[in-house]
DNA sequence: AAATTGATTCAT
DNA sequence: TGAATCAATTTT
């Protein structure tokens, strides 16, 4: 049957991001128009978490500073950053307010604004390139550092909402992509078998 | 396999 | 003030 929309809870958030990610998988990230229609979305099918001082990996590594000052506040926030000097990557904010840690949205598959994807993912061939990788999610959902700091839960503009997808139940995991240090630990999650998933190769496993 | 691109950060 | 780094993507 149909479920309908309901925002994730704030204190499901709350907790560690390396419990918090995998329940994130299916579920979905919307973006809504002033009038509080869904414009564009997406299930959520690739994630790694991030946590804070004790994650070499995570920008909170070495303490708050202005780029990552989001990733300290609320859970529920939307962590917006840019790299390579020209991508910018999504996070979902975990731990209760002032400790840092954070869920990156590695790869969706594309549910509604399809035609505003595409004209924002030129390069994309295929519906199932359009959000396959975490810079290309933001550009599929038009998401740029204008929005970092935006609460996914009071869900304007972007929102996070459960349609009743419930998260797969056998996660396939690997190391994270991208990183130099503790690349030992297996914090990346995706739904098995789905093709929308980036083809990023686990740094060291 | 290599080019692309610029903010951020820490070290001088 | 300078150099290294970088939660990547695209093209060759």
């Amino acid at each position: 049957m149909h479920h309908r929309e309901r925002p994730v809870a704030r204190e499901r958030l709350a907790g560690d991001p390396v419990e918090v990610a995998p329940w994130l998988l299916n579920k979905v990230l919307v973006r809504r128009d002033s009038s509080g229609r869904t414009v564009r979305s997406g299930r959520i099918v690739e994630v790694e978490a991030y946590r804070g001082a004790d994650d070499p990996a995570s920008h909170a590594h070495r303490g708050r500073t202005a780029r990552n000052a989001t990733m300290f506040g609320p859970p529920g926030g939307l962590y917006v950053y840019f790299t390579y000097g020209m991508h910018w990557c999504a996070n979902v904010v975990c731990w209760p307010d002032g400790e840092a840690g954070a869920v990156l949205l590695r790869a969706m598959a594309p549910l509604a604004g399809l035609p505003a994807m595409r004209q924002d993912r030129p390069t994309a061939r295929r519906d199932r390139d359009l959000a396959r990788g975490p810079a290309r999610l933001c550009q599929a959902m038009g998401i740029t550092g204008s929005e970092d700091g935006s609460d996914l839960v009071d869900g304007v503009p972007l929102a996070l909402v459960d349609d009743g997808t419930a998260p797969p139940s056998d996660p396939e995991r690997s190391t994270r992509v991208g990183i130099s240090s503790a690349t030992d630990r297996m914090w990346r999650w995706w739904v098995p078998g789905d093709l929308h998933r980036s083809p990023g190769r686990p740094a060291g496993g």
